[in-house]
DNA sequence: CCTCTTATTGGTCACGTGCTCAATTGCTTG
DNA sequence: CAAGCAATTGAGCACGTGACCAATAAGAGG
């Protein structure tokens, strides 16, 4: 039984969706399987189109890729500083952040990460948008210790560059992650933990 | 005037040099211009040979960028160690170390191992090359550590765990460097003394 | 109902990649 | 000097990549 050829159904959207399901495509693509995995085809396979029509919304795939992953990044920033909204105190929205980031459950995260940092070199737009996700951790969390500074909890100099260090330390611990896995992790993870307590003035432990 | 057809000149050399020859065009490549540029064809090109040739000494490309960022990575370690021997107190060597770690310079060779960590995914041999590289810094700086702990200039409990820390704060300042050149990029070396001091039991600002 | 915009197709092009292989040619050894 | 081994060539294959473009048809607006 053959089956009569079927006359192609085009489902015919609106741009805006369009581009939409495409970011968003790319997006699963890049942290299931890398960064490398999202082109033209393999999003448009995935999406049952033309690799034609991902062009027509994405002239440049590297416009394509900085905006995956600047989704994929500024949503996981987005959920993160949400879920701190509901806690009264600046310390312990700090722990319960780093307890975040330090998750080795994190390690697609991590790895887009590091595809990016890769990635980047050759590709402006996607270089420009490392470069802004960057900036939103950092000032968030600058944000967050002056905050916590301003009621008396942290006593830092300035809190940008403690900001900074932090996110260092969580770079660090992300090529930990993904390159031995969880072997020696915790070691590393601890670390996360205590050089936020020194830069801060507080005791040692405070924030597990 | 057109050249006469220059009669093929084959240089043939031994196995053992041209092997050699190979690896190290691939090393110079992959510092100059990343890991990804080191190609049967680019190896090939600039050697004056064919690609089939680097194929018949490295079956698989894989090969080839492990070994090359085998011999970048150690020759970096060994110069590094090497430069240690002549200086006598612990507490010295290890300032040295991270200056040197530290220097921004090092740029060619914080972009190589990121390019390293990237492609470590998809490339067996070169993943086992990474761990290898990354088990001898530690090793050795753990040593290093170790000694100082025994001649009482460190205290530290485990110094292994001590020397994994440290060096994921280095590769956390490696990203740094190669996503936001020297910008910001003193708040966070600092971070790198600081952190071996408070690990070490040292007084801030031994170590500069 | 007709028209016009544009989302979408399908096919193609040029390029770079790793890898293969039979055919050469230089060197070494008997 | 002859023979054989192995370094080296040269050409080609299969594949995946980004990009391009004319043709088509779906939907919106007059």
């Amino acid at each position: 039984m053959t089956s009569s050829p079927q006359p192609k159904v085009r489902v015919r959207r609106t741009a805006e969706n369009r581009r939409a399901e495409i970011v968003d495509c790319a997006r699963r693509i890049a942290l299931s399987q890398g960064l490398d995995h999202v082109t033209l085809r393999s999003v448009a396979d995935d999406l049952g189109v033309t690799g034609g029509l991902v062009s027509h919304y994405f002239p440049a795939v590297d416009g394509l890729l900085a905006e995956a992953f600047g989704v994929a990044a500024a949503a996981e920033c987005d959920e993160t500083f949400a879920e701190l909204e509901a806690i009264d105190s600046s310390r312990e929205r700090l722990a319960t952040l780093l307890q975040r980031l330090v998750d080795s459950t994190r390690g697609d995260l991590s790895n887009l990460w590091i595809d990016a940092w890769h990635a980047a070199k050759r590709r402006p737009a996607l270089a420009d948008e490392v470069e802004r996700q960057t900036e939103q951790w950092v000032d968030r969390l600058a944000e967050l210790l002056e905050q916590g500074r301003d009621e008396g909890q942290f006593h830092t100099g300035d809190p940008r560059t403690t900001a900074l260090r932090i996110m260092a330390v969580i770079d660090g611990l992300s090529v930990q992650v993904t390159q031995r896995g969880t072997i020696d992790y915790e070691s590393v993870a601890q670390l996360a933990f205590r050089i936020a307590e020194i830069e801060l003035g507080l005791a040692p432990g405070t924030l597990d």
